[in-house]
DNA sequence: GTTTTAAATGAAACATTGTTTCAATAAAAA
DNA sequence: TTTTTATTGAAACAATGTTTCATTTAAAAC
C-alpha cells in the first residue's frame, strides 16, 4: 500500500514529512531507530516533526512503538496499515539482538495470557526478548 | 537484613550513599523511581553517585531495574538479596497501574517461556503489564 | 482557480535522563 | 596510624523528548 493511501485511509493529512515517514518504514525490513529514520528520510527529517508523527501516526495506528530499553526506542509498521482504526492489533512478541542490535517483530510469536493475582486488570502486555538473533547465533 | 549485612554479603563497600540507597528501598512497599528515592534518600541523595550505585547493586544482584517506559525507570530490591551471587533471580512479571502509576514485582507470576522461531536464542525475557491495580480496579 | 481555514511545520528554548573526566574523600587493608 | 584503592561529587556534556509560537501548507469552500 502506498504512503499516500494509508494517509488516506486514516484520514490524515497528507504532507511530506509523513510520507517520507512511512516510506521509510516501508523500505525496512526491521524496526528502526530514529537516528535509522533520520538517514533514511534525508532532508525531510525534522525532529520535533518527527516525534509529533510517530505519536500522530501511532494514534492512528499506522505504527508501533517498541520500548527496547530505557534508552533505545524503535518503530515499526503495524501488519495491517490498511484498515482504517481496525484495533485487532496482532500482539506480537519483540526480539533485540545482544550482539547485532537490531529488533524484530516476531509476528508469529503471540503473547502469551498472564493469570495475575485478584484485583490486577490487564489492559496491554508487551514482551521483549534479549538473546542472539538468527543472523548472530550461527557464529 | 540490615543493608550494611547485604553490602557484607555482595563485598561491596559499605558507603553512606549505597546504605541510604538500599535502606530507601526497604522502606518502599512497590519499586520505586529516581524521584521516589530522592526524596527518601533526602540529603544522602546525589545523582551522579545514584546512578553509578544502582550499576553497582544491580550488577552485584542486589537490586532490580524496572523498564515502565522509555522515560520511567524503577528500583526494587531482589527478593533473595541475601545470597551472595546466586543467581537464582527469580523472573517474574512486572505491571504498572494507568491510573495510580505504581508498579509492581508480580513475584508470583513467572515469566512463561517463548518458542521463538529457528535461529533465535533466548538470553532474557521481560514483560510489562499494564493495567489497573488491586486498589484502583476496585472504583 | 482562488480564497479561506484549520492543521502541520520548524525555530528557539527548555526539561529530563544519563554519562564522562578528574580532583578530593573515605573505606578497608596493612 | 599510615597506605592503598574504590568511591564520591563537581563540572561539563550528550541524548532524548517537549512546549510555545509565528509561518507554512493541505484540503475545503467558494
Ligand atoms: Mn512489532
Ligand atoms: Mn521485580
Ligand atoms: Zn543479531
Ligand atoms: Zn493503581
Amino acid at each position: 500500500m502506498k504512503p499516500t493511501d494509508i494517509l488516506q485511509v486514516h484520514e490524515l493529512k497528507k504532507t511530506n514529512s509523513r510520507l517520507a515517514l512511512i516510506k521509510a518504514l516501508q523500505e525496512s525490513t526491521f524496526p528502526q531507530s530514529e537516528n535509522e529514520m533520520k538517514s533514511r528520510m534525508s532532508d525531510q527529517y525534522d525532529r520535533i516533526t518527527f516525534y509529533r508523527n510517530v505519536q500522530a501516526l501511532e494514534d492512528a495506528g499506522v505504527i508501533h512503538r517498541i520500548v527496547v530499553d530505557s534508552h533505545t526506542v524503535k518503530y515499526a509498521l503495524n501488519c495491517c496499515e490498511t484498515e482504517k482504526k481496525h484495533q485487532h492489533i496482532h500482539k506480537h512478541v519483540h526480539f533485540n539482538c545482544k550482539s547485532c542490535g537490531k529488533t524484530f517483530c516476531l509476528e508469529n510469536t503471540d503473547i502469551q495470557q498472564y493469570r495475575l493475582p485478584a484485583g490486577f486488570q490487564t489492559e496491554e502486555c508487551e514482551v521483549m526478548i534479549k538473546g542472539y538473533c538468527k543472523f548472530c547465533s550461527q557464529k
